[in-house]
DNA sequence: CATATGATGGACT
DNA sequence: GTCCATCATATGG
C-alpha cells in the first residue's frame, strides 16, 4: 500500500529531497510517473536559481510552505518544482519513467515515442498536461490533484553537476538513477 | 551515435 | 532588446 509522502519529507534541505524522492511516483489524474531525474535549486547563494535576486512577483512561491508546487517557464516549456526546506529553496523534476495512463500522455504530447514520453523537464509536464493553474498546489495533501506517493523500491542513485546551468555551483545537485533510460541526456 | 543551431514565450533591464 | 532551470531538427561519423 503506497502512502502519501507527507509534508515533512519536502521541509528538508533541497539536496536530501532531491534524492529522496527518487524511485517515488508522481500522480496527476490517472498518469502516474516514476521520478528518476532531479535537481535541487537553492536562494540567494544560487546564481541559478530564480530566487537568486530576491522575492519578485513572478517567483514569491519559492518563499510558501514545503511541499508548495511551482511552475515557471523556461522557452514556452513548463516546469514543475517543489518547494522544499530552508526557503527559498525548490527541487526541479526533470525526468519521469511512465507508469499508468501511458495512452493519455501519448495523447496529450501528440507524440508516440514512449522513450521521449517524459525523459525531460518540458517533455514531462506536457506528457501529464501540468500547466501554471497548478501553481500553488500543496504536494502532500490527497485530496490535490497532484501528489507524490510512496514507493518501495531503492533506487541506484548517482549525482552530477545540472544541465543547461549558466552558472552551477560546485557541488553535483542533480541526481538521477543508475541505468535508467528516461533519465535525460 | 554525436554535436550544433534555431524557435519558443514570459519576465526583466 | 536580452536572458533563460528546453526541445526538435539537421547534419556528420
Amino acid at each position: 500500500m503506497s502512502t502519501i509522502l507527507p509534508k515533512s519529507f519536502y521541509d528538508r534541505d533541497p539536496k536530501i529531497v532531491a534524492k529522496d524522492i527518487l524511485g517515488k511516483i508522481l500522480v496527476k489524474d490517472d498518469l502516474e510517473g516514476i521520478v528518476v531525474e532531479t535537481e535541487a535549486y537553492y536562494g540567494a547563494k544560487d546564481p541559478a536559481s530564480r530566487a537568486c535576486k530576491g522575492k519578485m512577483n513572478f517567483n514569491k512561491l519559492m518563499w510558501s510552505e514545503a511541499g508548495t508546487i511551482f511552475i515557471y517557464m523556461v522557452h514556452s516549456y513548463w516546469m514543475f518544482n517543489v518547494v522544499t526546506g530552508p526557503k527559498p529553496s525548490a527541487i526541479l523534476i526533470r525526468a519521469l519513467e511512465p507508469n499508468k495512463g501511458i495512452e493519455n500522455m501519448i495523447k496529450n504530447r501528440g507524440l508516440s515515442d514512449i522513450k521521449k514520453l517524459t525523459s525531460g523537464p518540458g517533455k514531462l509536464t506536457k506528457s501529464l498536461d501540468i500547466r501554471k493553474e497548478y501553481n500553488g498546489l500543496k504536494v502532500f495533501d490527497k485530496n490535490s490533484l497532484i501528489y507524490v506517493k510512496n514507493n518501495s523500491i531503492n533506487p541506484k542513485i548517482s549525482k552530477s553537476h545540472r544541465i543547461g546551468v549558466k552558472k552551477d555551483l560546485e557541488d553535483p545537485l542533480r541526481f538521477f538513477i543508475l541505468n535508467n533510460k528516461y533519465v535525460s541526456k
